[in-house]
DNA sequence: ACCTGAACACCGTTCAAGT
DNA sequence: ACCTGAACACCGTTCAAGT
């Protein structure tokens, strides 16, 4: 028998990409780096430049890797896709869409990380434009023009994706006595901030969910958004 | 007289904070760096650390600085805040919602590298506090209820602030013959994509703003959104 | 073709030392 | 109280050298 070496797999670009997820996952987007991911693979760091250009390619990468997580999500959902049997009133194209919309958001929810890395991409990933082409064609389906859609595309923006920049971030945690009070005491300089705080606590005042329940929320605003967009189709809106 | 040195400007946080804005403005958040601010100020990067606290202290404090020229942007519009002279149908909210926030979008558009960061951030600035704080005034001025309001402010995220994450970009640039030829080869990867672009070009062919007009498309997501917020007001829109 | 060691030019940050 | 020089532990990346 001659002298063997572990018969270690090869690297490639794929496998760079999900070792890059799996870092991401288990550690934060902080945690990756060309060195921490060599690691992750058994090898040096500089012999992923071989496979991948350099880190910013890496970042295209991950972002391939999770949208084409979602195209995969939304192509599971078992509604028709070319609306030959939908009712007349075109109503079933906002489930459709809906539906699609919520599989991707999970897809995030198990990537916390990935929704700040779409942010910083230049490029649209392939698998993005497949899945806006996806939700293109049911609209389409549901009786909207080109012109409409198209609105409708940039009126979602990243909520088409499943995610939104939260700016707006209530104290985590539940509602409790001391956080009621620490509100309360802001009164003086953020008055209709506070009072609305304490009202909405106030009404669900055994919410384990905390001050702000993401899922309705996001919801909520799908919803506000897609119902407005039935309207101007139903109305027969035309480009002005 | 005496030997004497140039009579420096003392350091301080503010002027850190001034400097750090200059920085990214001139040479984009990639240039900001504790050395180059350093620099910018006049003095070393290890003193910069008398004044804040890290790095992450000085993306805070830039931060504040955007916010509070939103806030002051928004102080500036000419709308009745306290809703005493509204009209009876409550539209006036509407119109107030939406100028305060044209105008802070109007700081973000001077601010590129602003909306990346305002992302980034984990605590909610007192300055962006102040600035929602207004928005609800106003939206209880015209008559919505706390518990709608919250939903509003959820709805409206980051747009509520004048930005949008656009994960949904059609190429830069003009609409030419070469660029258009460029989508037509893409039709059978993203037939309704390819589809709803060549027919939005063509019916806007000399358009000199290129695929889309992002101010146009700012403002009818927010329109649509306003719109139906006031339409579930109008319709005493109750929790369930 | 694929991988690596040594090295370069950067980072943010600490700490002891200066005035 | 305010500022600094030297140093540390990291980065991403280049390049010549190995198999």
């Amino acid at each position: 028998m001659p002298a063997q070496t572990e018969p270690r797999i090869p690297l490639s670009r794929d496998r760079v990409l999900l070792a890059a997820v799996k870092i991401a996952d288990d550690h934060g987007i902080g945690a990756l780096t060309m060195r921490r991911l060599a690691e992750e693979v058994g090898a040096e760091a500089m012999s992923l430049y071989y496979h991948v250009a350099k880190k910013d390619d890496v970042l295209d990468g991950v972002t391939e890797v999770i949208a084409t997580e979602i195209v995969d999500a939304a192509g599971r959902i078992a509604v028709p896709a070319d609306g030959s049997d939908w009712k007349a009133d075109g109503s079933d194209w906002k489930k459709a869409v809906r539906e699609r919309i919520l599989a991707a958001r999970g897809v995030f929810l198990q990537h916390k990380w990935a929704a700040g890395v779409f942010g910083t991409r230049t490029t649209t990933s392939p698998a993005v434009l497949r899945y806006y082409d996806g939700l293109i064609g049911l609209m389409r389906a549901g009786g909207f023009s080109h012109d409409l859609t198209h609105h409708a595309m940039h009126a979602l923006g990243s909520r088409a994706l499943g995610f939104t920049q939260e700016l707006f971030t209530p104290p985590d945690g539940p509602v409790t006595e001391e956080s009621l009070a620490a509100i309360a005491q802001m009164a003086d300089v953020y008055p209709h901030l506070t009072g609305m705080l304490s009202e909405v606590a106030h009404d669900d005042p055994e919410s384990t969910l905390g001050w702000c329940d993401d899922q309705s929320e996001f919801e909520f605003g799908l919803d506000l958004i897609l119902d407005g967009l039935d309207r101007l189709r139903a109305e027969g809106w035309q480009a002005h």
